[in-house]
DNA sequence: CGAAGTGATGGGACTTGGTCTCATCAACCG
DNA sequence: CGGTTGATGAGACCAAGTCCCATCACTTCG
């Protein structure tokens, strides 16, 4: 642990690179094979070749493991509300919102996706943060369209709405892959139908 | 601690009644004092005349404390949904599914309400468990529309934007007060009117 | 009327998440 | 060559949460 390594260009490296990664990938071998609450920090540290230290130098809690990165997409989003132009609805914020994330989906991160899912979907203390994530977006994308001039009221449900395309899109790019952007503009679509269907009935 | 007491009837009682009322009273208080994450599971269970043991045995978890009672709103929820005429639309069920839920809102729990709120904000592990009752809701409206047979992705809207009406309308209900069913009635038309524009907007 | 439950509580051991502080040591820099 | 930096290790420490067993007023039943 810590000892020092070659690395590839001949030159002394202290550490073994990519702790953090390591450190993902451990705990989701681990939550997988063991369930997330038979699962010590300290297991997953030991399995990355680090210490409990270190793993919460890397992350602010046990459940965060396995959001990170969450924050880039929460900027991606607010980023590209912002760049839409002046003249543009809200909902077309929004989808530029949501098309602004696709560049994150990655093969790789598709990769492990399902077994992420899983994980989460097992657990209460896991589906309470991935529900936190999500308000986050919801208040990111709201207060990013006010900035807009968006009233209060509609800007909070254009992110609503945005976050329910975002979540059902996330979705569908697990199970069939392709180009999330065009997921998403899918989904937002359809939930705009279903939007206007709810208002048609009585 | 856990002595005998005489009750009001002259009867020898075992413990002081209200256990878990006496709870939240204490930990509402002490939280507001020093903070949630500078108060102890013990102090609170002191200051109410019991012990950590008993705590837990009436909240799954410290957080669970200032949460109380909201399976009984999402079961309120649900059975109106479940009692609405089966030609009236999905908007009229969540309508009816929000009033129907004003009977809990009470004077005596108004009285605690911004206090319980204030600490709530102040803290994200209280905001995470907020969040995740707020996604129960959702998706316990969810379900009961598509036992109606509304089709998923309506229910889904329609559940989502029902939440977003009956958070707005408890912000409102504390600050002004007045009968919740009313208030929710018109913070759902004030959404409902907020979808609108924004689908006709482009 | 006495014995056998019952149920809410007390008490304490134990595990683990999370914080904090200090030590380490290779790389880097002047 | 000596001082600094930065990612790490080590271990003490606190509080959340789990478990198990004891207690004892009240209840029920023979």
């Amino acid at each position: 642990m810590g000892l020092s390594l070659v690395t590839y260009d001949g030159r002394m490296a202290r550490w073994e690179p990519d702790a953090r990664e390591r450190l993902v990938r451990a705990a989701l071998d681990l939550f997988s094979e063991q369930g997330y609450e038979n699962t010590a920090v300290a297991q997953i540290a030991e399995r990355a070749g680090l210490t409990k230290s270190t793993f919460f130098r890397h992350f602010r809690d046990k459940r965060e493991v396995l959001f990170g990165g969450q924050e880039v997409l929460a900027e991606l989003m607010v980023g590209a509300i912002a760049d839409t132009p002046a003249g543009a609805g809200p909902l077309v914020a929004v989808e530029a919102a949501l098309v602004a994330t696709a560049k994150t989906f990655t093969d790789e991160r598709r990769a492990h996706g399902p077994q992420r899912l899983a994980v989460i979907e097992g657990n209460d203390e896991l589906r309470e943060r991935a529900a936190l994530k999500m308000v986050g977006f919801a208040i990111a994308m709201t207060d990013a369209l006010k900035r807009r001039g968006v009233p209060e009221l509609e800007a909070a449900v254009a992110a609503e709405l945005g976050v329910l395309a975002f979540d059902r899109g996330y979705g569908h790019w697990l199970e069939a892959g392709g180009d999330f952007g065009e997921i998403a503009r899918r989904t937002l679509r359809d939930v705009r139908e279903a939007v206007a269907s709810l208002q048609r009935a009585e």
